[in-house]
DNA sequence: ATTACTAAGTTACGAGTAA
DNA sequence: TTTACTCGTAACTTAGTAA
């Protein structure tokens, strides 16, 4: 999303339409953000297109509100400065236990990937992992996790094919201490994927569908 | 300020430039912006130049650390954040009271701020302002006051000149309640002026130099 | 590896203006 | 009054490189 885009939406933010019709012609827009009418016009019309704010035209004025992806992206905005100015906090989500595809058990079938959870997290992750679902709505929060460091284990090859390089984080899942697995690039999930040293399944004792509650600590890594 | 540099120093900031210098190349700060080695580095002088941060250059990358300036604009832009999301707070200053140059008593002579005050506010307000100067670093705050309705005084005009127009915010000094008045347009003078129906420096009891303590009420409008 | 210049390409801006 | 188009110009971006 481009820079002035957001500008504009949290000006729109603050002037009350994330919960409300607001109207408000261009002319107005462009004095509050210090640019030509024309301006605020176009980024009326790029915002609309983007799904971010809703319009209407009122007799005179437009009447803009924000829509849920335009707020989405205020309050991922938002906790991003949250954790610049904030003491670290840790981000929870709530989700439900769903089965994977076997991935897990493949991917921890790695060597590559075993020897380094071993070595960095001290422990030989149980071959399996969890699989959480989490709402879409939540998507923000994942985009915030991977701004931070975490603990990096590396990509490697085998004869067959590359495994891309993984993001840990502490976490835990029902209260009981686990460890986050994220992909270091590429695209969101709606999956997130616990390891642990025991099958967390079992020790949960939670079966597919079933709610979970799951707290990642960001700041803290692994050792 | 730039929307873009703006988003950079958020970047640095999450990177935890605002307490540390933070070693990071140009190309990982276009990797983290999703942009070119070259525009990262653009921005960085940018930066630079107005002060926002610091660099070093370090054996082989540079070394940013964000100075008070970018800390102050970040801080803002958090408090706008935390308006929207939030709660309406309140904003309080520590300042401490000084003598106005009999400014107050000239503008509040004039029948057309009399009139509209009276009009809007209620009360008659007393022939002088409570002149309370804050600190510097206070300044971030009154330009998220400024972003907020409040009450507006429309400007008007006499034989001899024009009165710009005026935003009133509810507010307390030292816990009695009183009006802040602030120019709708225009700088930021670190001085705050207060107007009552009383004479509040008697009401208070206060000299030049002694500390007040002043909470702004943004949402309540006056009536 | 870096940073950052130049030059050319691309995008954004706003005056003028129509509807 | 509005919103929003066209289009010339200003601003920003980035490939190619130098240091």
């Amino acid at each position: 999303m481009k820079a002035y885009l957001l500008q504009m939406l949290k000006e729109l933010a603050l002037l009350g339409a994330i919960n409300n019709r607001v109207e408000i012609s261009s002319l107005e827009l462009a004095n509050q953000l210090e640019t030509s009418q024309q301006t605020a016009s176009r980024y009326v019309l790029e915002l609309d297109k983007l799904d971010l704010i809703t319009r209407e035209m009122g007799i005179k004025k437009q009447l803009i509100q924000i829509t849920e992806n335009g707020a989405d992206i205020l309050k991922e905005e938002y906790m991003q400065y949250k954790h610049i100015f904030e003491l670290p906090q840790k981000i929870r989500f709530d989700g439900h236990l769903v089965s994977g595809m076997g991935e897990g058990t493949y991917y921890l079938a790695q060597k590559g990937y075993i020897n380094q959870f071993h070595h960095h997290c001290g422990f030989k992750p149980f071959p399996g992992t969890l699989n959480v679902k989490i709402p879409q709505i939540e998507k923000n929060k994942l985009r915030l996790i991977k701004k931070f460091p975490g603990l990096e284990i590396e990509e490697f090859e085998t004869t067959n094919r590359t495994f891309g390089a993984v993001k840990c984080f502490n976490a835990t899942v029902n209260e009981t201490e686990c460890v986050l697995v994220l992909p270091a690039r590429g695209h969101y999930s709606k999956i997130l994927e616990f390891i642990s040293p025991d099958n967390l399944r079992k020790k949960l004792d939670i079966k597919d569908g079933d709610p979970v509650h799951i707290i990642i600590n960001i700041e803290k890594q692994i050792e």
